[in-house]
DNA sequence: GAAATTAGTTTTGCGGCTGAACATAATGCG
DNA sequence: CGCATTATGTTCAGCCGCAAAACTAATTTC
């Protein structure tokens, strides 16, 4: 890895990045003036990026707010909404679809299509998925929106660099090159893993920005709870990605090394008594039923639920304090079916990471149910698409030179 | 955090630090051309920016070799030996020191003294390893070189940014201020954690430079055993770092849930089966004995050295097992105690680690006994202060605009 | 010893940021 | 109402650092 030479022009990127993420991570919408106090820049530079930021759609000069004391009233920037958008898709177990939105964070449109996908041909879903897709794209294009790339979530593992699922046991699928099935031409589509996605989903606050408020949660480990369990690291604002961005597969982290045989080969991973349909079977309820179902059993005292949950989280609990003596994050946001028991289980969970972290003492944890939860990958995808962009503003503006 | 604003100091900055990595990180010598053709940069700026290193001593023209074909010959670049200088100190269960290293790698000169210090006086302690680093300092500034900063390793959970040791179980120290205790004015002194050091010393090769070459570790886990067990993930060279550098406790990662109580609350922890001391009880040996006790009797079929390591090893997998599941490296690296016992408990760690690791059969998981045995944390702290000067040229050099 | 070849330096030009002056748009007070 | 005050945003000269090309330097080849 050779680190690149540095030009005129890549002061030019640099600085337009800077520029256009303190308009996004502006609690309040700031003026030109107000991104030079805050960047550092002076006002002509500002002048000058701002312009090319909003020739090319990425910023908004917004609307006058009536009055706001002496002098001159700034013009107030913000993200610009219904220009460029990002497409979210997302293959589960029980539903798939796609969702656009655009840089105000908003939800453009969206399709989600329920399907049992265990053990489903791949070359159908991604048909069907594709299809979905390409609806979206022209409906959004029709509104002279422009879509600036793709990402596509799934529950396995993925090479996000060539697109390639190695395995997914939940959808039954391995080895399956997606970007040819998908087929979706000029489009810049990457495949990622649902948890990852899921994760990122959760460190937005109502736009798409960075994530400079304190108040928002940039730095967490993401539990997503479902068929499988996956996990995401968010490190300020940024994936955890591991080597190849296999990390987080805490579903089958050894809970007891002579338990319950898993589907991956090893007996007693955390799948086995935390998963959806571990804990639906230890319930007694129908595999297909929602994890509702159970909570609202639990709540009314039914013993099975309740021991199902119990069961649930003590794994969890025993899980996550391991994950994070090695991982040192302080924060733990639960999502998928956790978040619908987050009540029935936080004081398990709550109890073993503050017994076990060796730090805990020091920094105590918090749990947290996951903010963002109507389809956290699809959204995270299609969020990430557009993060890239705010993130070199430069790639996507015509006229400057690229890296 | 606000991104700073790039001008064209900064421009320079970037190229310095790049020109400066081409250097080092070559594997044989470059010149001024074969900069340029490397970074990309034109021969005019690069030979600007040479000159200016070359004027800090961080970058040093070397003799020129015998001859080697047509055209003129170019002027081979490379470290600058005994010019700048990193310090690195050590405080360890059974022993301290502190050790310089040049830009070249080279050890200038080093002291490490040999004690028992588990329930040591933080004050004594302190005041002997700042009497010996000062010492160091005279005797290298004596010999016109310059001491740019140092780190000091612990085995113990420290916030780096304060140098406060919040806990350090096997020194038995709690909530210390190391640096008003050392007391070395005027130098750059930080606290880190002993194994995040240590594994850093393993990436490199015999210059300090980056890590570049294909042949070199720059991506792995790095197992510190001794006393307590420690660990560092070093991702392309870098620290993963967590939120406060207290990622890795994997000593006390839990193995059975109701196996022995730990020096940290809990019962069953790593430490108790893979430990120092955990190994020598079993294997029936006195308390300080050498780890290298235990592998000879082990190999010559001592049944319960035999024993304790087997035990040791199986108790290591499993824990490793989880971990790379979580962290998604392929990669590991074992030092301290677990290098000496390395082939006694490769095929335990390999086993575990080839079935209970999702991601093992696509890409396989290697074992190393750690390249970097005498004294990594300290050599890992002097080699890391160095490369910071490296990262930042301009920041080390005067007259050059900081930021 | 002249041509060829490669290394390194000097010169000129240009892109991009800075700083100051200037133009613009609002408030406030007599 | 009019003018000073205040703050925003733009214009213009100046400077810094890299690029490109011409030029000088050192060595091999024939």
């Amino acid at each position: 890895m050779i680190r690149a030479a540095a030009g005129q022009h890549s002061l030019r990127q640099q600085n337009l990045a800077t520029v256009t993420e303190a308009i996004y991570s502006a609690r309040i919408p700031l003026s030109r003036a107000g991104v030079a106090d805050r960047t550092g820049l002076t006002k002509a530079t500002v002048s000058a990026l701002v312009s090319a930021l909003v020739s090319a759609s990425i910023v908004a000069e917004l609307p006058l707010p009536p009055t706001r004391g002496l002098g001159r009233p700034g013009v107030p920037l913000g993200p610009c909404p219904r220009s460029l958008v990002g497409l979210g898709m997302e293959i589960n177990a029980d539903y798939y679809g796609a969702l656009v939105i655009d840089l105000a964070g908003d939800i453009v449109s969206d399709r989600i299509v329920t399907a049992d996908l265990r053990s489903s041909n791949p070359r159908l879903v991604l048909r069907d998925v594709a299809a979905l897709a390409r609806e979206l794209i022209a409906a959004v294009t029709e509104q002279e929106m422009h879509v600036v790339g793709a990402r596509l979530a799934v529950p396995g593992l993925v090479r996000v660099a060539t697109g390639r699922l190695e395995v997914a046991p939940n959808l039954g699928w391995r080895a399956v090159d997606m970007l040819p099935l998908l087929d979706l031409e000029g489009l810049d589509v990457a495949v990622w893993n649902e948890a990852k996605l899921a994760g990122l989903a959760q460190t937005m606050g109502p736009a798409v920005g960075f994530d400079g408020t304190p108040t928002s949660l940039n730095t967490f480990v993401y539990v997503s709870g479902g068929v499988g369990i996956g996990s995401a690291i968010v490190l300020d604002g940024a994936l955890y990605q591991g080597l190849h961005g296999w990390n987080g597969e805490i579903g089958h982290v050894t809970i007891h090394p002579r338990g319950p045989s898993c589907r991956c080969g090893n007996r007693g991973c955390l799948e086995q008594y935390a998963g959806e349909e571990a804990i639906l079977v230890a319930a007694g309820l129908p595999l297909r039923s929602p994890m509702s179902a159970v909570a609202v059993a639990a709540r009314k005292g039914n013993r099975a639920a309740r021991a199902a949950v119990d069961r649930a989280g003590d794994a969890l609990g025993r899980a996550l304090s391991d994950y994070l003596n090695l991982v040192d994050i302080d924060t733990v946001v639960l999502g998928g079916i956790y978040a619908e028991l987050f009540d029935l289980i936080e004081h398990l969970v709550g109890a073993h990471v503050s017994e076990g972290v060796l730090s805990a003492q020091l920094a105590p944890i918090s749990l947290l149910a996951a903010p963002q939860r109507q389809y956290p990958a699809m959204t995270g995808g299609a969020r990430a698409v557009l993060k890239a962009v705010l993130a070199d503003p430069a790639g996507s503006m015509p006229g400057q030179r690229h890296t």
